[in-house]
DNA sequence: AGTAGGCCACTTTTT
DNA sequence: GTGGCCTACT
């Protein structure tokens, strides 16, 4: 096999490893993806184990895919009987092919969190009980968590009287799920466990035919999904994990990073192969990210290195608060580019989403495009979801939650009281709501059921006659002719056409994109489709390739790399976060959390402290993140215009207060005293040290781009705006644009809607910041 | 049945 | 500061 030659000796050792158990532990961009597909094309072309026996497992359907096309393209072929994916399609798919041992049919949905809590909702109200004190989401997450300890409703302990009635709602929303043939996400894990576990047939089955079994980012496995794999693998043994105790960042999801440590309990003959040469980064980004993940416990000790030599230290900034520490961002990537780093090579990482939110306006103010990853999530948009339960409920009648959240959309005076009367005789019957009104919809008018539905009947037999149009039409049409079908019959356009006209081109836009996915399923139909819509995330839903900067959570940053990552928010209690305080363990994990973000980097780490932050309103003095001290100042250079390595060790500081010299920050430099080429810069910011001080700098230009705190004195308001409608512009990035829109704001600012021509895009953006040359008028 | 206005909780990360 | 949710009103 020539491209075995590719491999270093540490990577070979790996892939060529006997079979029987094996431990990879992998250091960051070591190459472990690499070693995964190699593992495979070596056991199907050198060993001569068919595809079919081999079962390959990941956590993100992403890594999956990437797998499998780089296996493919090793092998020359499709590797065809292979199963290669995420632990919980892995499961759905064993389900659905063993659902004669289940208590739900192969039809069966998988609920999300969101159907999760409705379901839980109507529970708890049902049983008379105070949401506040039995809060669905906390109760959602306890089930969670027992049910990834293999803990059932009969066996969940009770040590209180909360605890009998968590048990008790627990065992209903048990029952409810299999009402409406739905399974929850946990459930795929535990119910495939279960049924390995309890019918001997059917785990040699799989157990026979997965002569090897492989494990990527095994760190993150939890205590059901070692399980799984033991159960997997009870026939022939042969396991290939491949791990890093330094990337485990999902404890609080159940993730076991010490399953590494059991792992090599549990086969005593394992064999653990290290690899520590680095392909990602230079050395001192390795040095610096060892300095910090050096100070965990109970983990293997790596010496990561790297061929990549480099004198560029990582960068080290104090903002003044917040809307500085976007800035601050934004002005480098400007610099960068200006040198001619590509948009796309940025990643701007931070420990929370709401981070997110003055940096989107930073980029927004600065005219510059982003990629925001997560958040807004494209599957959690309401008209999304909205289409997806009508399909769902097509497909599957007796899901009720589905039910409940589209009966009345578009309005059709289906209210509470209508909904109770259909429940109240679907129960009667012995059904799910769904199938009532399929018979009702069979039924003709003045029938027995008609009449038991009283004065609901009239509204009900509208929705019923359209939901047994789409279970015929389910039947024979194709999955894209369903979907616009659908969308037709509701005339679903119209109903998005309230709200404001950006918004209905956006939730359009949502709609149009989800029947695009719907198309890509067109030859595997309804059920494939809903169940790839149930088990993407966002970590899939990350772009590959992508030509602004990157905006993410550290959480999301995981198996990516940049040339230049920003890690902002370095602030002790929001990273480290606040919770994290007082627990060891959760610390620990917090600070492989600021490793994982620092080893994304290919070229150049900024590390970002901001001394005041606005939460809920009022702005709060940050101290230094403790994980900074842990970094040798040697691999640091100061961005800021004024020292600030002094003051990592200082607890506590005095409160500081910030003032601005100059109105024009267009060419500020951001590393100002880095004396990394590039001529001298002016400084901006200039420091002093004041007591505790309720006054803000002063703040008088037009362009200022400082913060402004909610008390900051207001401008004089202008009385006209510079620009028209109508006027051509021309702006640095986006080329020659049409002026449509002047909004003057109530603080002199304008914010443009303006057509770009070259780039055929609507953008918005406030003229001072945008750099707008205007060309005729 | 639909909607407006007020109140509250929110800020961990998500397969 | 803000969005989601509840309540009370039309």
């Amino acid at each position: 096999m020539k491209s075995l030659s590719e491999l270093n000796k540490q990577q070979y050792k790996a892939v060529t490893a006997e079979s029987g158990a094996t431990l990879v532990l992998a250091g960051p961009g070591s190459g472990k993806t690499r070693v995964l597909t190699h593992r495979i094309a070596y056991l199907v072309q050198e060993v001569g184990i068919p595809p079919y026996n081999i079962l390959a497992v990941t956590f993100t359907n992403k890594a999956a895919r990437e797998m499998k096309n780089r296996l493919e393209k090793m092998l020359g072929r499709k590797a065809d009987g292979l199963w290669l994916g995420t632990f919980h399609s892995v499961c759905a798919r064993i389900l659905r092919r063993e659902a004669q041992y289940l208590p739900v049919d192969n039809k069966f949905v998988i609920f999300d969190v969101d159907d999760q809590l409705t379901l839980l909702k109507n529970i708890i109200r049902g049983m008379n009980l105070d949401e506040k004190i039995f809060k669905p989401s906390a109760i959602q997450a306890t089930i969670s968590k027992a049910k990834n300890d293999i803990i059932l409703p009969e066996t969940y302990i009770i040590r209180s009287g909360r605890d009998s009635t968590i048990r008790d709602i627990y065992g209903s929303y048990e029952k409810a799920l299999r009402l409406n043939n739905a399974v929850d996400f946990d459930d795929l894990l535990l119910m495939t466990v279960h049924l390995l576990s309890n019918y001997p047939e059917v785990r040699e089955r799989y157990a026979n035919r997965f002569e090897y079994v492989l494990v990527d980012e095994f760190q993150d496995t939890n205590q059901i999904q070692y399980k799984l794999v033991k159960l997997f693998a009870s026939v022939h043994k042969c396991i290939f994990v491949v791990g890093d105790e330094d990337q485990s960042i999902y404890r609080w999801r159940g993730a076991d990073y010490k399953n590494v440590l059991r792992f090599e309990q549990d086969y005593h003959s394992a064999s653990k192969i290290l690899l520590e040469e680095n392909y990602r980064s230079t050395q001192i980004v390795l040095d610096v990210a060892k300095a910090v993940i050096d100070r965990n416990l109970h983990r293997t000790p790596k010496q990561l290195f790297t061929q990549r030599s480099s004198d560029e230290l990582v960068h080290f900034y104090v903002a003044g608060d917040d809307r500085e520490e976007a800035q601050y961002v934004i002005n480098t990537i400007l610099e960068q580019q200006r040198r001619g780093v590509q948009a796309g090579s940025f990643a701007i990482m931070y420990r929370i989403n709401a981070q997110s939110r003055l940096l989107e306006e930073a980029f927004l103010k600065a005219g510059l495009p982003y990629r925001l990853v997560g958040a807004q999530r494209f599957y959690g948009r309401r008209e999304v979801k909205d289409i997806i339960a009508f399909l769902r409920l097509v497909h599957n009648p007796k899901d009720e939650v589905s039910l409940q959240r589209v009966i009345n959309v578009p309005p059709r005076k289906i209210g509470d009281k209508t909904i109770d009367k259909l429940s109240e005789v679907a129960r009667w019957r012995g059904e799910s709501m769904g199938e009532t009104l399929l018979a009702l919809a069979a039924n003709s008018e003045n029938s027995e059921l008609w009449l038991a539905l009283e004065r609901s009947a009239k509204s009900l037999t509208g929705f019923a006659h359209l939901l047994a149009g789409w279970v015929s039409a389910a039947e024979s049409a194709s999955l894209p002719d369903l979907f616009d079908r659908i969308v037709l019959d509701l005339e679903y356009q119209q109903y998005l056409n309230e709200g404001s006209e950006e918004e209905v081109i956006d939730r359009w836009a949502n709609v149009q994109e989800l029947r695009r996915i719907a198309f890509e399923y067109d030859d595997q139909g309804i059920a494939a489709f809903l169940e790839s819509l149930a088990l993407v995330s966002d970590q899939d839903t990350v772009p590959e390739k992508t030509e602004a900067p990157t905006l993410l959570t550290l959480h999301a940053a995981k198996g990516l790399e940049f040339d230049q990552v920003f890690i902002i928010g370095l602030d002790d209690g929001v990273l480290p976060h606040s919770r994290a305080f007082d627990d060891d363990e959760e610390l620990a994990e917090e600070r492989r959390l600021f490793y994982v973000g620092i080893t994304r980097a290919r070229n150049v780490l900024y590390l970002v402290h901001t001394e005041r932050r606005n939460a809920y309103g009022t702005y709060e003095n940050q101290l230094p993140s403790r994980f900074l001290q842990d970094i040798p100042i040697r691999l640091l250079s100061e961005d800021s215009s004024f020292n600030t390595f002094g003051r990592l060790n200082q607890y506590p500081r005095s409160s500081r207060r910030w003032s601005h010299e100059r109105e024009d920050y267009s060419d500020l430099s951001p590393r100002a005293s880095s004396g990394s080429g590039g001529q001298a810069r002016t400084r901006v910011y200039t420091w002093e040290n004041a007591q505790a001080s309720s006054s803000r700098g002063r703040n008088s230009g037009s362009a200022s781009i400082l913060p402004q705190g909610s008390d900051a004195p207001k401008r004089d308001l202008k009385s006209e705006a510079v620009y028209k409608a109508g006027m051509k512009v021309r702006h640095k990035s986006f080329g020659e644009g049409v002026i449509l829109t002047v909004h003057l704001e109530g603080d002199g600012e304008e914010t443009l809607e303006i057509f770009f021509v070259d780039i055929k895009e609507m953008k918005k953006l406030a003229a001072s910041f945008a750099k707008l040359e205007v060309i005729s008028e």
